[in-house]
DNA sequence: CCCCTTCACGAACGTTGTTCGTCTTACGAA
DNA sequence: TTCGTAAGACGAACAACGTTCGTGAAGGGG
């Protein structure tokens, strides 16, 4: 079952159709629903094992810092290897699952070492998971062909063609930031936004 | 058309359809795409609407990092005040569209106002931007009931029936934080995510 | 006055997730 | 060994979705 269900994963999620797995499987539709009670089940039990695939460091106070990135990284990495597993993390609304419970617990158990309250780590924990959630999703959408190279280029065209019809000093700023936003770029920015927030936990921290 | 399209957006977008439009319209389905291209773009127009009641400070470099908050807060005020508008904001790769390129552009200046290079205010930006779209689908998600009481308290119930099956000490951290969780701790969350990725912010630009 | 172009629309197509009723299969009791 | 029953799997169908095709009507230029 789920077995069948990583497979097609490796051809994207949008594949990932009650009637195609019950194709692989050689059977109808309706059989599935004798495993599964529907289709957002067999969705989580996915992410469940994706999520699986996330290291987990045992906790070094001495570099929590560095580990709480590494977490993260890691969610992001094995979201990203899924094509498309990304968007059933949001569609859950309280991950109860037990690798989501894990990564949470590995979370918060690195940001307690860093010096913050239970409270704190709470809201920094959940912080961290939306962020990670929202770039890993986002990078899904680059790395696999959900967008095509005519439609991106017609955004361009659009783009400068509404600027320049304004003042130009209306848009001072974003007319200079197109470089920043190759395909490059993206880790580049991912780590930006985690050294920004552990360097803020630190601040917060500090402070207790 | 779009006036129509607001309308309907008062009672969730999932009823939002092109079936349910040309239905308020009192034609049929067809006629929408003399309009409109298809329901992406029908959704983009939607989007750029609400984006456009999100208001823009005027920067005053003394204040610029409460300046940042006020612009995020806005972002995520309108975006939760139009129940489910927040997941077309996912579902656009490159947003293009006027509101967007404003709100993009004011929050660039106010993060050079702050002290950051046009590279560091590139990324910094990209980072509240995804974080304030993550923020506002979570929120639409309680504050508009896709969630029922039933499903939810079911959740709670899965969860400590897993923890309490593994050996107590795996989980010493997440067995504490339910009471972090409630509704009530939504906007205090924010605000800190916020404090913190500010803090950050200005930890960096001392460096400049 | 007539023709032709352009726009709007009803109906239909191909998908999707899910459900209903039937059929097969396998196991325990006589 | 044989029969009855319960449970599981399956084919077909339903409702709803976005989108497209071909026809119809309306309106302006010759």
């Amino acid at each position: 079952m789920k077995t069948a269900l990583e497979i097609l994963a490796g051809e994207g999620l949008d594949a990932v159709t009650m009637r195609r797995v019950a194709q692989e499987l050689e059977t109808g539709p309706a059989s599935l629903y004798a495993h599964v009670a529907n289709k957002d089940e067999l969705a989580e039990l996915m992410l469940d094992a994706v999520l699986a695939e996330a290291p987990i460091p045992d906790p070094d106070p001495a570099r929590w810092d560095e580990q709480v990135k590494e977490l993260v990284r890691g969610q992001i990495r094995v979201l990203v290897a899924h094509p498309g597993i990304a968007r059933v993390a949001w569609d859950i609304a309280v991950p109860v699952t037990p690798s989501s419970l894990r990564q949470g617990e590995a979370m918060l158990a690195l940001l307690r070492a860093g010096g913050l309250t239970l409270k704190q780590a709470t809201f920094a924990g959940d912080a961290l998971a939306l962020y990670a959630k929202a770039y890993a999703y986002e990078a899904s959408g680059w790395t696999w062909g959900d967008i095509d190279e005519a439609e991106t280029a017609k955004r361009g065209e659009q783009m400068v063609a509404y600027m320049r019809s304004l003042p130009p000093e209306a848009f001072p700023n974003m007319l200079r930031i197109g470089e920043f936003f190759s395909a490059e770029t993206a880790t580049e920015r991912l780590e930006f936004a985690l050294d920004v927030h552990l360097a803020g936990l630190k601040v917060v921290a500090a402070k207790n």
